[in-house]
DNA sequence: TTGAAAGCGCTAACAT
DNA sequence: ATGTTAGCGCTTTCAA
């Protein structure tokens, strides 16, 4: 049973009577500023000095509170910090409505927005730091309101924005307007606007081109995503990029287009080999193509890899249980995060590298080679 | 460019000057509650008892409350909510440290937890609720505090427990003194304490069974999971009750120890078909041991389901991507969320359907049948 | 039924 | 280098 008794104490100078509720042993309690201040027989905005690092603290004091934190165990009020103050140790993630409703629905969670929070979860919690999930439904008529209502609500200290929130107009026009700093993860357009966090997707693409020139490929297909999206053309530019410095040809029959669906991937393998039997590899630019790519192949007789090998790009839950498994660019999406948020937490901001960019990061991809992909048959 | 001009409005009674940033069309602000009274031509307390919905409002006063918020875009502040009133209007997500530094650096995300917070986070969105994720390290010698300065901090309206933390003794504690409402999800001992959300394990097993005697498969074998983990009971006596409900045999030599573990899921299938080599159907605890059983099958020369049935519990990810793909138990994660979310919201509490025990509730479970399981082969 | 005034626990100007 | 005081935007007694 808990012992519960009552402490009253007078703050000295403030003459402000601080009813307190004390626990047992009094080492697990809610104390307040004022408490530390009594405590350390100092003032409260000294308390706040040290707390918050501030300038022209002498070293004795520093530790008188110090002490006092410690042995009350104080820690403080977020609400009362973010009402007072301009901003909140609360960083806020805003995932789409329609994806996580879909998600929700189909019984699925997702991958992609699990490794982000996790990423930034662990940067937030090392500083003391809270993360708020929070959804934007971008087919409400109200969105603008509702954005800068919530942004006025929660005072969050950044904003994460993941795709699609990364490029919405209205998102960023808000978080501009409120002056609140946010990070866009894979943004692919306005590059200037916010930090954007993003991977070298071109480079990536060009990295896989390449793993399938050096096993010896020399006619690869490559099936791109919507022209619309801007990844889609930078995969596509990878690709034609790896071709080219290796001196290769990739003719117009080498790309067919897809819309990043299983099915579009089945069907861009036909194109495909409909169009040049003699077509030892293919890369697709995401995995779900990849592996309607696989089935398709499959289904024509195509041994993978022996007779053709598949790439795929994302590194999505289903290329590790894929039969073969596999070969696919894994998105570093817990360290975009997790460098989101470094960028986002003053305190964290000062440890960055020397030398970059602190508002364009490219967070470094990763060729992960499983089993869709092996040297060319002897022909 | 976004025009700012400076509005000073005087609260009539207080006599407090106020003053405001508001912006183009002052359709999208950050308005406090003195000016939507101000607005109304009534006093803060009227608007706050309007907005609580709190007795003793006149319609009329309601209404000019209300058109006053609507012309403002009006949102309640959410630290200034929490500081003066007891509790906040967030819900907090306790998750395990040691789980999400595991999925962290493994590169893969939880779908259990994505599942979870998708259905916290739509249930919380509806009521103008906010979800926050926190993570409890139970290897730190000062957790107790740390909870405790936690719920300090935020002053969560209530709480969400994910196992491990359901069970945790001194994560309970430190939430009952503190007072906070808290809903475990799936708890395997201690029922009595919080909401406890979870599904029935037993009945889940049972009806497994059943599916694989409806199929009619009468010598089965069965995997638990570790002896010392409820859920391993449970989902084993589930097992039994179905078998003896048939009139079934389940002799010892018809059940093999586990630990969860693929591998050793592989092993109990291989101990079951040596006990019992006319083993026709064998139902592991849960997914990846059915999976580790597949493979030994396989390997054995037994084709799945023709030969051998095998069935699975808890639908992970990879229920879905393996060959065939596996008949299994869902867990309705995202469904037991949005239950515990519902216990915790004010709000939300008295929506609840009649006569359903409110401290304890069990969300249907859903059997998936899926390419694993088949009839038994003519004999 | 409605209003006035006192905080909640901080931060931030402004003293000293 | 340290202290005083006035809010931040609400909820909550207590009055009227």
């Amino acid at each position: 049973m808990t012992i519960v008794q009552r402490c009253h104490l007078v703050y000295p100078s403030a003459g402000r009577a601080v009813s307190v509720m004390m626990r047992k042993a009094c080492d697990v309690s809610s104390a307040t500023i004022y408490e530390v201040a009594a405590r350390a027989g100092v003032s409260i905005k000294s308390v706040s000095r040290v707390l918050n690092s501030e300038p022209n603290v002498s070293a004795a004091l520093k530790e008188k509170v110090d002490a006092a934190v410690a042995e009350l165990g104080y820690r403080r009020n977020l609400s009362a910090r973010s009402l007072a103050g301009a901003s909140s140790s609360v960083i806020a993630a805003l995932v789409d409505a329609a994806l996580t409703i879909e998600h929700s629905r189909s019984g699925r969670g997702s991958d992609y927005l699990s490794r982000l929070q996790l990423g930034a979860l662990l940067e937030v919690h090392a500083v003391d730091y809270h993360l708020m999930i929070e959804m934007v439904d971008h087919a409400s008529a109200r969105l603008r309101g509702e954005l800068t209502a919530l942004l006025s609500s929660i005072r969050p200290a950044g904003v994460i924005l993941t795709p699609p929130n990364s490029d919405h107009q209205v998102v960023l026009d808000v978080l501009d307007e409120a002056g609140v700093p946010y990070a866009r993860i894979s943004p692919s357009r306005d590059p200037e606007r916010g930090i954007s966090v993003s991977m070298d997707e071109r480079q990536a693409a060009a990295d896989m081109t390449r793993h399938l020139i050096d096993l010896g490929h020399r006619r690869i297909g490559f099936i791109t995503g919507p022209i619309a999206y801007g990844v889609s053309q930078r995969r596509l530019e990878g690709f034609l990029d790896a071709m080219h410095a290796a001196g290769l040809d990739a003719p117009a029959h080498a790309v067919a287009t897809g819309d990043f669906t299983f099915d579009s991937g089945a069907a861009g393998l036909e194109k495909l080999l409909d169009a040049r039997d003699a077509t030892t590899a293919v890369f697709a630019s995401n995995d779900d193509m990849a592996l309607g790519a696989l089935k398709a192949a499959t289904a024509r007789g195509r041994r993978v890899p022996d007779d053709l090998s598949i790439a795929g790009f994302d590194d999505t839950v289903s290329a590790v249980f894929s039969t073969p498994q596999l070969t696919t660019i894994r998105q570093p999406v817990g360290e975009m995060a997790a460098a989101a948020t470094h960028r986002l937490v003053p305190a964290l901001i000062r440890q960055l590298p020397e030398g970059e960019d602190p508002q364009r990061i490219v967070v470094p991809h990763a060729l992960t080679i499983r089993q869709s992909t092996g040297p060319v048959a002897f022909e």
